[in-house]
DNA sequence: ATATAATATCAATATTCATTGATATTTATC
DNA sequence: GATAAATATCAATGAATATTGATATTATAT
């Protein structure tokens, strides 16, 4: 008799229903796009949407998706306001990750 | 001067593009309990919409998706269709999401 | 105070896709 | 061959959200 696993409201779905929060905000290419320019280095929105060609607006979206899920962070200079990743944060999201083939 | 980098049709941005498709792919709790579920051993259809509370309909068109990303497999016996994992194609997977962090 | 530059927010639209209900297909049994 | 069981497919719906255009906010400089 199998033991049960992933069934509703049990511990290992809510386990997943977390993890999928969080895969979510990298399922999308021009997030990951960001997070691989702030790789270089820190940079402000307009230096962010001038190098990956995207308008202003939708970057900022996006800045404010990943910022929520602390996946970056900012400082303001002058009316620059200059984003870099939060390392912690991301090779915590990494492990997650990891986990996932062996939920 | 930095780097150009994840500029529009740039090396890495299609890298990025092609690891968006199977991020993608996990970016449902669902197929990730199917996953999670087949990790105890193969299952037919009807154990897997049982175990997990979902319509058959439903897990069948996620199951598709699993299969046509290769992620699982399937036999026939009878009228039963089982599935299993793909733990080849799941551990490629795997690596490719380590890579998502130091893109 | 006004004007300008940089960024954020808001409303509207479009797209993607999970979900549902109904139907089709396949295999086995009678 | 007709029926039943298991699975797959299809069309329709609804929800989430990326994208766009317009406007608001903030900070600086004149």
């Amino acid at each position: 008799m199998p033991k049960p696993c992933c069934t509703k409201n049990s511990q290992k779905s809510k386990e997943i229903d977390s993890i999928t929060e969080f895969i979510h905000i990298l399922d999308e290419p021009n997030r990951l796009r960001i997070l691989c320019l702030l790789k270089q280095g820190e940079r402000c929105v307009c230096d962010i949407f001038g190098s990956l060609s995207l308008s202003q607006n939708l970057v900022s979206h996006h800045l404010k998706v990943l910022r929520d899920a602390q996946l970056i962070d900012y400082k303001k200079e002058g009316t620059r306001v200059i984003y870099f990743r939060n390392e912690n944060v991301i090779a915590k999201f990494s492990e997650l990750l990891n986990n996932i083939v062996t939920l």
